[in-house]
RNA sequence: GCCCCGUUCGUCUAGCGGCCUAGGACGGUUCCUUCUCAAGGAACAAAUCGCCGGUUCGAAUCCGGCACGGGGUACCA
């Protein structure tokens, strides 16, 4: 019986929260883990001490629980390969790299930053890839010992073999190949003992059995050194596979400059978990069928990881906010104020009037905040209008309205309000329009007889549809 | 600079050598429904399949070159 699948999301704690990529990334790795019946896995990357942003880890593990992913293992639950956080798992790691210099695959490097600086500069002169030259590769084992007795600051590099190819196979991308000359002896343990990412993974990786790398497509060049990494240690290679990243409108890696990028940020619009991890699951794979709404379920019921696309897809707001509105107005009335409520805890909870303007609302929000818009306009103060509601419109309105009830056909009613927006100087088809808010320059708000129904006026209503 | 990955409507995609006069979705436009908006329904516009060569009876689909876009090139991840 072969193993059991097990894949994994290493985010670093560097951020404010669960970056839309690695959602993205997550939800792979956990639809690939889910479907073959095994285990996705989280373990917290936060080698680099002087990035590291307080609570960022708390913050990821929830918007991971809130969008609706669970893992199986992780800092929070703990499970066999425990610690999950690297930090945590400190020792071993310069063992490991220790294990490395015995073998002959790694040494110690007492370089200074300024000579490396230097270094490079000359090689950016001479139009030279700018790699470490390999200068402490050469020092007596002894001596590097000796020098490290003494105190002295160092590193550990791995020693990349200047000849030869370094070859993978990806799982979406196919084979990919590295010349071995061209591969920099990376330093895989840091002066103050913390790994490298490149260390860290390779090891923990393999401690904790991961069958699967699925990863952002940035890690393919760094790729090679992990299978180097592999090679030295004697291990099997996992399987591996590169998803892409997603992009700005203009192209460029998604980032928070251009674009809303935590997950909580979208939270906060008023977006549905479901309804992200959909988009999310749409931009680099279809659905057999074609269709565009699915579940994470039914996708991962027919999920294939050969058949994610390999460009990197733009991310498209406008889209995401109609696949919102698609999930919006499929949830049940109770489903959807639970969800309101939960959402914005100013809202009147078990309110009867609340409860009526609902399924008014309901099928014209596309996200969860744009219900205090609409349902503002004529129940709640209003709140984040461009303008106020014209009270002089309102009236124009109640006296149109009296003529509509008098059975006065459509052309007649039309006059009617020709003339009252006569005397507010105003245009009789705006007399209508304006009845509703204006919000970020589109019109928003309830029609006037839904508006009407709500606000109780039956009679009026009844004589009008009669 | 060097290395690597990518390239089908504005955007996300279907397509796996003939079913493609390239299909669907978002967005746009128009129409229907409707007292308005939304939702729903219908339709239209929108892709010389990045370009150039090759293979083939036949290429969006296979091969090569180029162009363009992106990523990487740290004691960041």
């Amino acid at each position: 019986m072969t193993a059991p699948i097990r894949t994994r999301i290493a985010p670093s704690p560097t951020g404010q929260d669960l970056h839309i990529g690695n959602a993205y990334t997550a939800l792979i790795n956990y639809v690939v883990a889910k479907k073959a019946g095994g285990q996705f896995i989280i373990r917290i990357e936060d080698t680099d001490r002087t990035r590291l942003v307080e609570g960022s880890e708390q913050r990821i593990l929830s918007s991971l629980e809130w969008l609706g992913i669970p893992h199986a293992k992780g800092p929070d639950i703990g499970g066999p390969y425990a610690p999950y956080r690297q930090s945590d798992r400190l020792i071993s790691y310069r063992k490991y790299a220790e294990e490395l210099v015995e073998k002959g695959h790694a040494y110690y490097c007492f370089c200074t930053s300024e000579r490396l600086e230097e270094m490079r500069k000359g090689q950016e002169a001479e139009h030279k890839p700018p790699m470490y030259d390999g200068l402490c590769g050469t020092i007596d084992p002894s001596e590097a010992k000796e020098r490290i007795t003494k105190g002295e600051r160092h590193v550990i590099r791995m020693r990349v073999p200047d000849q030869g190819v370094t070859v993978f196979t990806d799982l979406i991308r196919g084979e990919v190949s590295f010349e071995n000359a061209l591969i920099d002896d990376q330093v895989i343990l840091k002066s103050d003992n913390f790994p490298t990412y490149h260390l860290g993974v390779v090891i923990d990786d393999h401690e904790m059995k991961i069958t699967h790398i699925i990863r952002g497509e940035e890690w393919i060049s760094s790729t090679p050194k992990h299978i180097l990494l592999y090679q030295f240690f004697g291990w099997d290679i996992p399987n591996i596979a590169h998803v892409s990243v997603l992009r700005n409108p203009d192209r460029s890696k998604l980032s928070k400059r251009k674009n809303p990028v935590w997950v909580s940020d979208y939270k906060a619009k008023g977006y549905l978990p479901e309804a992200i991890l959909n988009y999310l699951a749409s931009l680099a794979w279809s659905y057999p069928d074609g269709r565009d709404v699915f579940s994470v379920e039914e996708m991962v019921s027919v999920f294939e990881i050969a058949q994610l696309k390999t460009s990197a897809p733009i991310f498209d707001v406008d889209k995401l906010r109609w696949m919102n509105g698609e999930y919006i107005r499929k949830m049940d009335d109770a489903g959807l104020m639970g969800a309101l409520y939960a959402f914005d805890p100013e809202i009147p909870k078990n309110d009867e009037k609340m409860i009526r303007i609902l399924p008014l609302v309901k099928e014209r929000m596309k996200t969860l905040v744009e219900f205090r818009w609409l349902a503002d306009f004529f129940y709640m103060k209003p709140s984040g209008y461009e303008k106020e509601v014209n009270p002089v419109l309102v009236g124009i309105a109640a006296t149109a309205l009296k003529k509509i009830a008098n059975n006065w056909s459509h052309e007649e009613m039309e006059k009617a309000i020709r003339e009252e927006a006569e005397k507010s100087k105003q245009k009789a088809r705006d007399v209508f329009m304006d009845l509703r808010v204006k919000v970020t320059g589109k019109t928003v708000g309830p029609p006037l007889l839904e508006s009407l129904e709500v606000l109780g006026f039956e009679e009026t209503i009844a004589r009008l549809t009669s």
